[in-house]
DNA sequence: AACACGGGGAC
DNA sequence: GTCCCAGTGTT
C-alpha cells in the first residue's frame, strides 16, 4: 500500500496529533491574514524560537498592514535588525504598501506570488492558511518528512531539486478541507518530531505509515549534496585621524558593490601585520563561503593610497558603506565619535550590543 | 542552475 | 568546527 493510497489515514492521524500537540504560536492562537504574512516572512530560513521575540515586538509596533505601510522604511529595518536577510523586511514593507493600495485585495496564489518577497513556498502558506486553498507547502521540513515516509534514499543535487521532487507527493497528501492546518501540521511534525537529528519515531503520529521507520539510515535521509564550505580570512585596517576614518572606495568597474565604501584591506596600508590582536573579528557566511574578517587598529600611513579616502564623521551619513561591513563599521565609528547613528537601523543603539573589545 | 543574502541554534 | 533553519531574488 502506497502512502497516497493511505492518505486518509495519514491526514487523520496528522490532524489529530496537530490539534493536540501544536505549540501555541502567536499567529495560531490569534490568527489573521496580516499575522500569517508577517510570520511566514520572518520564518524564512529562520528557526521559530529565533524569530518569536521579533514577531511579538513587531506586532506591538506594526499591528496591521496600514500601520506598517505608514511607517518609514528605516524604522521597519530597525525592528528587523538582528534577524538577517534584510531584504525580507524591505519586501514586507513594500508588500504592505501594495496591499493597502490594492483593490480588490490579492487572494489567489498567483496574485500573492507577484508580491515582493513572496515565492512558491510563502504563497502556498498564505493562501492555504488564510483562504483554505488546497496547495501544499514544501519546505525543508516537508522534504524531510516525505523522504523518510517513502524511504527515499536518492541523493539530491540541491535543496531546490529535493523540493521539486517532493512537491507532487505533498499535493497528493494535502487535506483539502483544512489545508492550512494540514500544512502547518506537516511543518510542526518536521520541527518537533521528524527532526534531522534523533527523530522521535516513538511519538510520531504517522510512524505506522512510514517506510523508513525501521531503517538504521533514517537520520541520514534526505541526502542533499552541499558544496564544501570554502574558508576565507580577510584582514582590514582601522585608521583614524582627526575625526576622520580611512575608507576604501570600491571601483566603479567592480560588479557588485561599485562605488560603495568599505574598511581598507590591511595589506594595502601596512607592509607587516600588527602584533597586537585585532580589535574586532567577525565571521559571516555567503552561500558556501565562510569569511572571517579581522580588523586591526593601525597608525595613519604617510600617503593616502589610490582609491582610498579620508571620510569625516559628518560625511558618513551621506556615503554608502558596503553591506557586509556596514554594521561593524558603524559600531567602530560610533566608538570614536560618540555619535549615535540613529538613522542607521544596523547600528546598535545600546552599549550592551557592542562587541566585548569596544566596551 | 548557481549564487547572494544573516545570524543563531543544535550537535 | 559543522549543518541547517516555515526561501526569494537576481544573474
Amino acid at each position: 500500500m502506497s502512502l497516497v493510497q493511505q492518505r486518509l489515514k495519514f491526514q487523520k492521524s496528522l490532524a489529530s496529533w496537530y490539534a493536540q500537540s501544536q505549540r501555541p504560536l502567536p499567529w495560531r492562537t490569534q490568527p489573521s491574514l496580516y499575522r500569517t504574512v508577517v510570520s511566514e516572512l520572518m520564518a524564512q530560513q529562520t528557526q521559530i524560537t529565533t524569530m518569536l521575540p521579533y514577531f511579538e515586538r513587531w506586532m506591538r509596533r506594526f499591528p496591521d498592514f496600514t500601520c506598517l505601510a505608514d511607517a518609514p522604511v528605516d524604522e521597519v529595518l530597525k525592528l528587523w535588525e538582528g534577524l538577517g536577510y534584510y531584504s525580507r523586511a524591505r519586501n514586507l514593507h513594500k508588500l504592505a504598501r501594495t496591499w493597502v493600495a490594492a483593490d480588490p485585495k490579492p487572494r489567489t496564489r498567483e496574485q500573492w506570488q507577484t508580491m515582493p518577497g513572496i515565492g512558491p513556498y510563502t504563497s502556498a502558506a498564505i493562501v492555504s492558511i488564510a483562504f483554505n486553498e488546497p496547495v501544499a507547502v514544501v519546505d525543508g521540513n516537508v522534504v524531510r518528512i516525505l523522504a523518510r515516509l517513502t524511504h527515499d534514499t536518492r541523493s539530491f543535487k540541491s535543496n531546490g531539486e529535493a523540493v521539486k521532487a517532493f512537491t507532487p507527493l505533498a499535493n497528493e497528501l494535502i487535506y483539502p478541507k483544512n489545508s492550512g492546518d494540514h500544512n502547518q501540521a506537516m511543518m510542526e511534525l518536521g520541527a518537533t518530531v521528524c527532526t534531522k537529528h534523533q527523530p522521535q519515531c516513538g511519538i510520531c503520529p504517522v510512524a505506522r505509515l512510514c517506510a523508513g521507520r525501521h531503517h538504521p539510515d533514517l537520520a541520514q535521509i534526505p541526502k542533499i549534496q552541499r558544496k564544501a564550505t570554502e574558508r576565507v580570512e580577510i584582514d582590514r585596517a582601522w585608521v583614524v585621524r582627526k575625526g576622520a576614518v580611512l575608507l576604501h572606495q570600491i571601483p566603479a568597474s567592480a560588479g557588485q558593490l561599485a562605488g560603495q565604501y568599505e574598511l581598507p584591506k590591511l595589506d594595502a596600508l601596512a607592509p607587516v601585520k600588527p602584533t597586537a590582536k585585532p580589535i574586532l573579528s567577525k565571521s559571516r557566511s555567503i552561500t558556501h563561503r565562510r569569511i572571517k574578517e579581522n580588523i586591526f587598529r593601525i597608525e595613519a600611513p604617510k600617503r593616502t593610497p589610490h582609491e582610498h579616502k579620508w571620510v569625516a564623521l559628518d560625511e558618513l551619513e551621506s556615503i554608502t558603506l558596503s553591506g557586509p561591513h556596514r554594521r561593524w563599521t558603524r559600531v567602530l565609528l560610533q566608538e570614536i565619535s560618540g555619535a549615535r547613528f540613529l538613522g542607521d537601523p544596523c547600528a546598535p543603539q545600546d552599549e550592551s550590543d557592542w562587541p566585548e573589545s569596544l566596551r
